[in-house]
DNA sequence: ACATACATGTAAATAGTTACATGATTTC
DNA sequence: GAAATCATGTAACTATTTACATGTATGT
């Protein structure tokens, strides 16, 4: 799966353009999917010259003139055998579980920094999810699902936060005192 | 944090060879982290050249000979160094979500196919994370927290694929029936 | 005056994976 | 006889991010 396939994807949902499709990326997608213009530019320059998108100008007043995608037949075609074919992989990279691991060679203020921060940033994409599965009306109830998911992950991971903070800090300071005395 | 921060690190909880670090990679880290030779060997080769890794050949028997890396003592405090400015940063990239929004455009049976391939892939990732945090004996208090962190969030997620799996699936077919009659 | 939102696009830099090359030993 | 494990390393390819370039309108 790659910026070509995220953006059919987008466009078989309805028309948009380049910048609409980034900020559903960074809205509705956020917590599973990422990319950014510098992909999805040339991404769209290569389906129309593969004939998978089309799009027309529209001039707007007090905008700039922006490009509206529309997936064509051939488009939704190629999306639905990538939807059947796709091998889906699932990858999770977090340099904060990597930093904890050392979480003993901090002083005691950056642990709990890095656990505040932590936790935040948690209950920021939990609060932005449930204000889009409340909000939104017009999910399909695949989106529904994805956005159920991801709640409940960081719901699980939130109360894990608040619960092991503590004891986590506590723990590695009652290992590190016998040194001090 | 690249691959260099990373070798680093495992490093710094003692000497490995290259193997040994993509196998720890492959075991006990490959649900927050996951790397390949391609980026371990000039990673060491680079951390020998800048004096922050040092290391021996071991010669074994009906085995290839190795080479052991040690972190030196610039190494450590370079890696001190990373833990205290590191900007953590959480990535999730989830194809299978992706696919899941448009679960409406697929066959029944491939929208099971799916949350069943996903459904596997949590419960084996579950096993692996439960294997470690009850047989591995010299886990830092850290590492043990990471692994509480990938059990959490793996349990809520199998109970909501548990739960939802068949609703998801009977709702789309609701919503597809009403063409067939 | 400065930042942000709107809007499109290119180019360089970064980083990573995959495949290849080599070779012994062990297991199925 | 084939595949997997151990072991190191390079090179080509792939993909993505970041920075740049350009310009209007609105908000602080």
């Amino acid at each position: 799966m790659n910026t070509n396939h995220l953006c059919l994807g987008i466009l078989s949902l309805g028309d948009a353009s380049g910048y609409e499709i980034k900020k559903a990326f960074e809205e509705t997608f956020s917590h599973f999917q990422a990319t950014s213009f510098g992909s999805i530019y040339p991404a769209l320059a290569k389906l129309t010259e593969q004939g998978l998108v089309s799009f027309h100008e529209e001039t707007q007043e007090k905008r700039p003139t922006k490009k509206v995608f529309t997936i064509t037949q051939e488009g939704q075609a190629h999306f639905y055998q990538t939807l059947l074919k796709a091998e889906p992989t699932e990858q999770y990279r977090s340099d904060f579980l990597f930093l904890m691991m050392f979480a003993h060679l901090m002083p005691r203020e950056h642990i709990e920094a890095l656990l505040n921060k932590q936790t935040d940033h948690l209950k920021m994409e939990l609060g932005i999810l449930e204000r889009i599965i409340t909000e939104c009306q017009t999910l399909t109830p695949g989106m529904r699902f994805t956005l159920e998911y991801g709640i409940i992950g960081n719901r699980a991971l939130l109360e894990l936060m608040q619960q092991r903070s503590m004891p986590l800090i506590e723990e590695i300071d009652a290992a590190r005192s016998p040194q001090a005395l």
